[in-house]
DNA sequence: AGCACGCCGACT
DNA sequence: GTCGGCGTGCTC
């Protein structure tokens, strides 16, 4: 995306320092699917100023919102209701106010739904429990003792104030013998300051970095030290050593007293990285992912806003924390679409992460080995400052990439290893090695069908097959959860056993590859078994414990990891991720593949890759197997370009729904005869949309299509309002929308 | 997001 | 005849 829009702020903004006192009208805002705030009166005894936390009725109820302004007075006085109260937090910094701001009105979603995610952690605002520990007092004379009064003054004698529980259990007693110890007195109460995240050591020494790394991370190093916003894109193949590079800008971030923000694309891969960040600077980051407990985030949030988080890693929620003297952010793996968020408000944190940059003033770092269209093109033109890694630093050369012709070499009906892949694995196993096989498709078969009657087995709610997931003995949804046990009848014709699983997904290849090695340790990869953190850092050692021979999985397994025992990798569809009409089938395809054959072959043990296609001659295996990345990526951008499309030309999405297909049309057609054109915007549409229908709703999808330099928010924002839709239709809006399907 | 108000199916 | 389903609208 390209880098515009809202205004700095004018010398004059005084946001931080506007004050307002009792009887005035303020603007709050407050975490709800509202578009601006509401007003209300502040009440005698309290003064306010922008970016204050507080509490104020809404309705029945008390919610928790931030002044936002001076009141709007688009509203009589008398139904002003008072603010509650002050909540006695650090106040929402006028930067991310901007940012909350900035981000409602690119992707035309209400204020208050992006506010929200800045304010995820509810709990936070909460005063933070007082942690009470115990010390000896310095008097216990006239204290009635026991022997179990008297083991826990023992304990607490010497040494730090304990917190009941701990002196409990080293006491051998029950809680209550403290508490009694507490109320008479021997035992003095202290309160305990939260406890700090370890921060993590930037004088730690680092590795030694080759002229090429030590060039970029200098480059790095100093966008820190100078504070001014710019965006680099850093660029290496797998093995290169970007991840060091950035390491030390954070470095220096530390090392200036800034904090660091590491977006990753799902925080639930990421235990060789965290391992990885520790061995660096001694302390674990602080985590930020949909794991963690409510405690959890309630700890983190706070340790961010109060600054005792200095480097926080996590996935793209974490864009919107409340850092108060961030220095750098760093989005790694910067093309994966994760980044993309598809529900609730929808934006891509990679762009919103160049944006708060930018409303904050420093630098960010977009890290890839195989970058993103959007971001290529950015350095290509200079927008972008880019510092290139090639070389993998290691002894290891990079694999061996070969493609095998499915047309000629493909295996037999209800099998999907051709002949050279159940060579090459034959040989791996053999030799005591590891090896993958990729196939981006969870469950046993994406497709069941009647053998008698034809009839296929479809979600009831999604114009979607159902996938038979044979472990869990169900036919599952999945784009709506639907799922039923698999039936020895079919529905349609009644016919007994008639149903047959068609194609393969991971599970079946699996039962394929234990019929040629039984003895073969395999593990399948996939969203579904691998739930998060801990399940992935569990696998990964397994692993690297050599536990397992063979994995088995989805994209879950394409990125980051590095096993160097393992040497062979086998694409078992590389032609999956191109059917369709997808804009970005060919780039996704090519960065995923490339991302897995990456996974080869990074010990001292060459890697060999077999990519099974029936396109060989495709640009994007003829890119896999050459090696040229960039004339694929020139290819890619000159057809965008000639179709307009991004990053040559901007793109909304939106997408009508309803539970009644007529009335969806008809919102449809009334839509399309108010469409804006000309001025260098044209519409597409309405078309069915990918899904046409989807948890039990009809959709029906436009594309509003921009010239590159021609902001695609006002018109949608005109358009919607001519249409004066029914309340019954859902609008939802996509701006840049990043899969078509 | 909640919570209230308002119209159509299976129950005491 | 009512209880209650969730679709729709409102909150300064």
């Amino acid at each position: 995306m390209r880098v515009r829009g809202a205004k700095r702020p004018s010398p004059g903004d005084t946001r931080d320092h506007q004050r307002f006192s009792a009887g005035a009208r303020v603007a709050v805002l407050v975490p709800l699917p509202l578009s601006a705030p509401y007003d209300y009166r502040i009440p005698d005894g309290m003064v306010l100023a922008e970016g204050d936390f507080v509490v104020v009725p809404l309705g029945p109820r008390k919610v928790a919102g931030v002044v936002w302004g001076e009141g709007l007075g688009d509203i009589a006085a008398g139904k002003l209701k008072d603010v509650r109260a002050h909540i006695p937090v650090p106040p929402m910094a006028e930067s991310l106010g901007r940012f909350v701001t900035w981000v409602a009105g690119y992707t035309l979603q209400p204020l208050g739904s992006v506010l929200r995610m800045a304010m995820s952690v509810p709990a936070a605002l909460a005063p933070p429990r007082a942690i009470v520990a115990y010390m000896r007092a310095e008097d216990v004379e006239g204290v009635r003792m026991t022997p179990a009064r008297r083991r826990v003054l023992d304990v607490v004698a010497d040494g730090p104030p304990r917190i009941p529980a701990e002196l409990a259990r080293e006491a051998g007693v029950s809680a209550s013998v403290i508490r009694g110890l507490a109320t008479a007195g021997a035992l003095v109460a202290r309160e305990l300051l939260p406890r700090s995240p370890a921060p993590p050591d930037w004088r730690h020494p680092g590795p030694t970095l080759t002229d090429d790394q030590t060039a970029a991370a200098d480059d790095l190093a100093a966008a820190v030290r100078i504070r001014r916003f710019g965006v680099t894109l850093l660029d290496g193949v797998p093995g290169s050593g970007k991840t060091e590079v950035y390491f030390h800008a954070i470095t220096e971030a530390l090392a200036g007293g800034r904090q660091a923000l590491v977006l990753l694309p799902e925080i639930a891969l990421t235990a060789q990285w965290l391992a990885r960040f520790h061995d660096r600077f001694g302390a674990p980051p602080t985590e930020w992912h949909s794991e963690l407990t409510g405690a959890e985030r309630r700890d983190a949030w706070r340790s961010i806003a109060d600054g005792r988080a200095r480097v926080v890693v996590g996935a793209r929620s974490a864009l919107f924390l409340p850092f108060p003297e961030l220095g750098l952010i760093v989005v790694d793996e910067e093309h994966d679409g994760a980044f993309k968020q598809e529900d609730g408000v929808i934006y891509n944190a990679r762009d919103m992460a160049v944006v708060r940059a930018r409303l904050e003033g420093l630098p960010v770092v977009l890290v890839s080995a195989t970058p993103s269209l959007e971001s290529a093109v950015n350095a290509w033109q200079g927008r972008y400052g880019a510092l290139h890694l090639p070389d993998r630093h290691a002894e290891a050369p990079p694999p061996e990439v070969r493609s095998v012709d499915m047309r000629a070499d493909g295996p037999g009906a209800n099998t999907w290893l051709s002949h050279p892949l159940r060579e090459a694995l034959a040989e791996c196993l053999a030799d005591g090695e590891q090896a993958m096989l990729f196939l981006n498709r969870r469950g046993y078969a994406p497709l069941t069908i009647c053998r008698t009657c034809g009839h296929r087995m479809g979600c009831p709610s999604c114009s979607a097959w159902l996938v038979e997931h044979r472990l869990v003995g169900r036919l599952q949804c999945h784009h709506c959860g639907y799922a039923l046990p698999i039936p020895g009848r079919c529905p349609a014709c009644d016919g007994e056993d008639t149903l047959a699983a068609c194609g393969p997904g991971i599970e079946r290849l699996a039962e394929e590859v234990r019929a040629l090695h039984p003895d073969a340790r395999i593990v399948l990869a996939a969203s579904d078994t691998l739930t998060g953190p801990h399940a992935a850092a569990e696998l990964v050692q397994r692993i690297e414990d050599h536990e397992i021979d063979l994995i088995i999985g989805t994209q879950i397994v394409a990125k980051g990891y590095h096993f160097p025992m393992l040497t062979l990798v086998g694409v078992i569809d590389a032609d999956l991720g191109l059917a369709g009409g997808d804009l970005r089938a060919a780039e996704r395809s090519f960065q995923i593949l490339y991302q897995v054959a990456g996974r080869a072959g990074r010990g001292e043990r060459p890697g060999k890759v077999l990519v099974q296609t029936y396109a060989p001659e495709h640009p994007v295996m003829e890119a896999l197997i050459g090696g040229d990345r960039d004339r694929f990526l020139r290819a890619e951008a000159d057809k965008r370009r000639d179709a307009g499309m991004p990053p040559f030309g901007r793109l909304a999405a939106i997408i009508l729904s309803g539970r009644d297909e007529a009335a969806v049309d008809e919102a449809a057609s009334r839509l399309r005869r108010v469409a804006p054109g000309g001025g260098g915007i044209t519409v597409l549409g309405p078309a069915p949309a990918p899904l046409a229908l989807l948890r039990g709703r009809h959709r029906r999808r436009f594309l509003l299509k921009a010239r590159r330099d021609v902001a695609v928010q006002a018109p949608v924002r005109a358009w919607l309002s001519r249409a004066h839709l029914a309340s019954s239709i859902r609008v939802q809006i996509d701006v840049d929308p990043y899969g078509f399907l």
